[in-house]
DNA sequence: CGGTATATCCTGTTTTTAAGGGATTGCAGC
DNA sequence: GCTGCAATCCCTTAAAAACAGGATATACCG
């Protein structure tokens, strides 16, 4: 019985590409495309394939989001992550909401073949470069505390301590400290470089 | 004559994708792909294609130096960018380069075409949504001079503006009147939101 | 020529951060 | 019960940035 394949990516030119790569792998059955996430979900209520490759980035929605909530209510269906993107924070994020793989859209035709024969045999793939980065990052991985990533996001949208400590029901000497230990853990001097690097890294 | 095609992007899916969506169209050839700049111009030096449409991001070179180097030294090739993001600065910064059009990767085959055949005739083309894009920003640009950029690179890395004055070989208070005029152009009040701001919106 | 933009420099004051030092609570895992 | 971590709070000093309100020279352009 062929895979049922899906793809969700907003990028009319991808999508033509997937299916350019796969029309003449047998085993492979394409039952069509959404270019967002509402028409996506609109398509499982009638039929479930039995993959979805989906792109990280859409227009109404993160493919994180519709990952998660794609796994919750059709548990069968198996997802790959699809982006340009090779950030590690991205990548750990979709495989933490319910991701199978994850393949980048430089991928080989092989790659994404042999992509769908591991996820549907219900196992974890990676690509080499998303393995790479994932590894590499792990040597070398900024970790923040909840508070902290608040802290971060409401120092980018320009607010002084105080008005974070206002904003959070505490003292502006904590916020003081919580900036303290970012600037440590990002490695940085001030605020213009940290805001700079926590963008890079996809943090804000 | 049929029109002479050549690809420059690091996806393969996505030159998968235009070569499908090329293929059956008469009139035009097919004349390969790199994936990088330095195969782009390794090919050129061999034959030119009347079209080449290039991505923006590329591994070793972003393409808008490639698009720059490559109407230098063939500027009877007319280049038509190509991109997911449609940021108000890379359009311009591309056709500031030289190229003659700008299409978006959600493009349909149609858009894709009308772009090659006004662009093979000298003309210039916007997709739709590029467009849009432009025009909208028209009616909200931040210009910043060069010095302000270059002040403001500065400070994204993390300098405080006396190693600025120290590099640039100029006051102190002139880097204060700098950021100053920053803060005034982008609409905000400390450094934090400058930097995100000049971020999203490319110029850093 | 006059207007505009750019870049340079100045003197102040006030607010905000950075960088050093510590300290306490509460919670989770061993 | 101890350990480690997260989150909270405090103090001090010095540096940096923001805010206000100027001035001057140069260059380009209609």
């Amino acid at each position: 019985m062929a895979t049922k394949v899906f793809i969700v990516d907003d990028h009319y030119m991808v999508v033509e590409g997937i299916r350019s790569l796969l029309q003449n792998e047998k085993g492979i059955e394409w039952t069509g495309h959404a270019m967002n996430a509402a028409s996506c979900l609109a398509f499982l209520q009638r039929q479930q394939p039995d993959i979805i490759l989906m792109d990280i980035n859409l227009p109404d929605k993160s493919g994180i989001d519709l990952c998660k909530e794609v796994k919750e209510k059709y548990p069968s269906v198996f997802i790959i992550g699809l982006s340009t993107f090779n950030q590690q924070s991205f990548i750990q994020k979709m495989m933490d909401s319910g991701a199978s793989g994850y393949v980048l859209k430089n991928a080989t035709q092989e790659e994404l073949m042999e992509a769908i024969s591991v996820v549907i045999k219900g196992k974890i793939y990676f690509s080499d470069e998303a393995s790479q980065v994932l590894t590499k990052t792990d040597a070398n991985p900024i970790l923040l505390t909840r508070r902290e990533k608040e802290v971060l996001e409401l120092i980018a949208e320009g607010l002084t301590n105080n008005e974070i400590a206002q904003k959070l029901f505490v003292s502006p000497t904590t916020i003081d400290t919580h900036r303290k230990n970012l600037l440590a853990k990002f490695g940085v001097r001030n605020t213009a470089s940290l805001i700079r690097d926590a963008t890079k890294l996809q943090f804000i």
